[in-house]
DNA sequence: CTTGATTGGTGCGATATCGTACTAAATAAT
DNA sequence: ATTATTTAGTACGATATCGCACCAATCAAG
């Protein structure tokens, strides 16, 4: 049997989170004042993954709450990033548009972590990281799976 | 020379992200209510890394703001899971100590943790997972080190 | 249709994060 | 020794996160 230990796991995902917080901070110190990953992430996923999308749908594919994404839309939209408009097919929901200067920050956001980027890759090989990357994509997998219809014995009483 | 590109740099750091808030939210389904994520990892540290710690050398491994640890402690010491002493060595300092409250605590939640690992591990391979350890590590350790003395040109003028 | 349940979005309050500024202690420079 | 600089910790304010409660639109059950 080759099924990981609580150790092994639990090692796993402490490394995930100290990069996570480092990697963070790269994006966050290339990104103007007041915006912060989240603001990225949104206008990231909306480019790839195509404009139009539903608030409540972003939501849930970054795994935050329904509140959380209509903060940072909010924050967005008030800097001129994003538009949103009525969905024509649900009157209780919204649409979320890119507008040009949403895109051009994009753009310039990548262009400026180029260098930051090739700094990092120059310390890492290439072989490894494509090798990590599917595992990672098959964690990130069942662990979304697993959200759904999982165990749910109560918290630690404290 | 095998560099990896910027994209791969970004759909790596993407799944890391993913990842961290799923493995996040399976923790904190099992901590006390009033307690995150980042009160936990402080007991584990603790617990780990022997007792006796300074906030700013908590702070410095955590990579978080000392303000943000500040809080964090205060938060653990009010509910009793850690206490807060001088430090003999240096009168700007103090030390932090786990009580038998707080180690009590960080032992019940890895133990709730064990079905939801057990479950997840079901589904992971372990030899590749223990061969994607190494790797993370490796990662971690080069953005830690990139952090310290790195290029410095400006954010995007958004 | 009418009614009840569900869903998308938001307001609000509690807590978290983090930058700035400050204090007191330690250290460096002279 | 005196003074200047650095360092550990905290108070405070701005913003972020998130649970709860609510409304309006939609959908389901009859």
């Amino acid at each position: 049997m080759h099924e990981p230990k609580t150790a092994d796991l639990f090692a796993f995902f402490n490394e995930i989170g100290i990069i996570e917080q480092l990697s963070r901070a790269i994006l966050e110190a290339r990104l103007p004042s007041g915006l912060i990953a989240p603001h990225f992430t949104v206008l990231n996923h909306l480019t790839r993954l195509g404009e139009g999308r539903a608030p409540i749908e972003m939501a849930r594919a970054f795994q935050v709450p329904k509140t959380s994404m209509t903060h940072t839309l909010k924050g967005l939209e008030e800097r001129g990033y994003i538009a949103l408009r009525a969905n024509p097919a649900d009157g209780r929901s919204k649409l979320v548009y890119l507008t040009d200067k949403g895109r051009a920050l994009r753009a310039e956001v990548i262009q400026s972590l180029a260098p930051d980027f090739a700094r990092i890759g120059k310390k890492i090989d290439l072989k490894t990281l494509t090798e990590v990357l599917p595992v990672l994509q098959d964690v990130r997998i069942t662990l979304d799976a697993d959200r759904n219809g999982k165990n749910t014995s109560p918290a630690a009483s404290g």
